[in-house]
RNA sequence: GGGCCAUUAGCUCAAUCGGUAGAGCAUCCGACUCUUAAUCGGGCGGUUACAGGUUCGAGUCCUGUAUGGCCCA
């Protein structure tokens, strides 16, 4: 077979007979073209046009000369001229080359390209008998060889595997890949913009961390090894941005990767982006107003209308959204009032008549928990806050006023998926001190997933941290909602996979 | 963690009751100067995910393993 690189240290394999074939004859090309003296893998290329441009301004761009780069993704050959799909960030354009416009031997070159390769071209607009937007080649470069075949044109890869395992040729071959990421670069764009406009600033916080708090969940452990201790990676950005409202910068966000040790599925990945912001001097009403505004404006500046499809539902995102009390939740979807859950003892036969199976400890905090995300949120379809929620389960959160055994804590749901968790931020040091020791003693009850006491975060609070309003949105969530696609697979570009032995194509 | 399902050519998919593994696309050769899933003719390509087992005979039945998907927890 002769063929260089790589493949020759993959063990000899007949199954993968027909694809080093392939292989090896791309690389044949390869080594014909270096022979002639052309590199296989050009250098800067001036580009100053695009599949876009050409297409929609083709009429008065007729006989102007472009130059356009991107990837051969198909050849329709017809004896002495032939059009070739040339894809870039911006779309398709149909190329145009003639025998008798680049002559024999330059002929002969283009055609003996690859779907995959990557070239220059240059040539003038126009537009064919049956209207086709083209670029006819008068001359072209290759930019780069490609050496390995590319899945069918048609059906594209649908391997969800290899998907996932090879994004790149997931977003080169099936169309609305690229739509969904496209969306979500410019969601994470616009909350930036909004949120500087509005005087916040953005602060990165550790990633390793000594004790991992700001939420319910077990983290990821890793290891410093000049200091010879172990670390680790947050699980929420929560109590280092509270750290920076001690310190007087007021209004803070930071948009950033969180990583929960947690199980896998459609609506979970171990790394996750988080958006959190803080204003101080407000509560959990300002940042109500603020989920609201921000995820219709969103919509609107992304999809161009504030009614989306989700689930099935056709939702509108226009504020203001409905409030419900959490405890009217419970009752409404559920059919328990809070008294139902006051006495420990029949928290048990509780959950079982409920047809719930519980996982973690048999607490009061975790039982409402579960009730809630199984009988209450799935419901949640129309935008919806659902505030006031019991202490137990809110232990970063302010009490009410009225009812100590309530804090001023909303999370927003859309379409049955949690977008939003928000409070009136808790700076009472010795409540938060009573409130991280009730977390301990569950903790000891075998609840791996309860806070971990911060005394650091404690000593921050006891030197005063004003009022305060905190919003968590998970970037994700919001990107599966607004794009309508049904795994948070989808919506990250690398997802979390277990190593395959099969890693390509 | 448990249950169910999937894994066949580079890709997308077939294969009846357990009886010689096929097609389209891609690729290769030939024809063709307005096609666009180009078309027409011909060819190459398989350890049926992996390891065992049952059987005269296994893609198909059984056991285990790997990876993924869905549901449950």
């Amino acid at each position: 077979m002769g063929n260089q690189g790589p493949e020759n240290l993959q063990p000899a394999s007949s199954q993968a007979e027909n694809l080093r074939a392939e292989i090896a004859r791309r690389r044949q090309k390869l080594a014909e073209l270096r022979l002639r003296g052309i590199d296989p893998f050009g250098r800067r290329f001036e580009v100053t046009s695009d599949a876009e441009t050409v297409k929609t301004r083709c009429d008065e761009m007729r006989g102007q000369e472009v130059s356009v780069a991107g990837r051969l993704m198909a050849f329709r050959g017809h004896g002495k001229a032939m059009f070739l799909d040339l894809h870039d960030r911006t779309g398709r354009i149909q190329l145009h080359a003639r025998i008798d416009v680049l002559g024999e031997e330059s002929y002969k070159e283009i055609a003996s390209l690859d779907v995959g390769d990557i070239v220059g071209v240059r040539g003038p607009v126009f537009r064919t008998k049956r209207g086709e937007p083209t670029v006819e080649v008068r001359s072209f470069t290759l930019l780069a060889k490609s050496l390995r075949p590319f899945p069918e044109k048609w059906h594209g890869l649908q391997d969800v595997d290899l998907r996932y395992r090879q994004r790149y040729l997931d977003l080169i071959v099936n169309h609305d890949v690229r739509r969904v990421f496209l969306t979500r670069s410019r969601a994470i764009s616009f909350i930036r913009r909004y949120l500087d406009e509005r005087g916040f600033i953005e602060v990165e916080t550790p990633v390793l961390q000594v004790l991992a708090g700001g939420a319910s969940a077990r983290p990821f452990t890793t290891h410093h090894n000049a200091l010879d201790m172990d670390l680790y990676l947050r699980i929420s950005l929560e109590l280092y941005l509270k750290r920076l409202i001690v310190g007087g910068l007021e209004k803070v966000y930071e948009l950033g990767r969180n990583f929960r040790n947690e199980g896998i599925d459609s609506m979970h990945n171990p790394e996750f982006t988080m958006l959190e912001l803080y204003q101080a001097y407000a509560d959990y009403d300002v940042m109500m107003e603020l989920t609201e505004d921000l995820i219709y404006r969103l919509s609107v500046e992304l999809l161009g209308t504030d009614e989306i499809e989700v689930r099935g539902h056709r939702v509108c995102l226009r504020p203001p959204w409905a409030r419900i009390k959490f405890w009217d939740a419970i009752a409404r979807y559920a059919g328990l009032s809070r008294q139902d859950f006051d006495d420990e003892a029949e928290l048990g036969s509780l959950v079982d008549r409920l047809g719930i199976k519980m996982t973690k400890s048999l607490t009061k905090g975790a039982v409402i928990d579960k009730v809630m995300s199984e009988k209450v949120e799935p419901n949640l379809v129309a935008p919806v806050f659902v505030v006031d929620y019991p202490v137990e389960i809110s232990p970063l959160a302010r009490r009410r006023d009225d009812d100590p055994g309530l804090v001023y804590r909303f999370e927003a749901f859309v379409g049955g998926v949690e977008l939003a968790n928000a409070f009136s931020e808790l700076n009472d040091p010795d409540d938060q001190r009573q409130r991280f020791l009730e977390q301990a003693r569950a903790r000891e009850k075998g609840d791996e997933e309860a806070h971990v006491f911060d005394e650091d975060f404690l000593t921050a609070l006891e030197y005063g941290m004003p009022p305060t309003g905190g919003l968590g949105i998970g970037i994700d969530r919001l990107v599966m909602v607004l794009t309508g696609v049904p795994s948070l697979r989808d919506v990250i570009l690398f997802p979390t996979m277990r190593p395959h032995r099969r890693t390509s194509l």
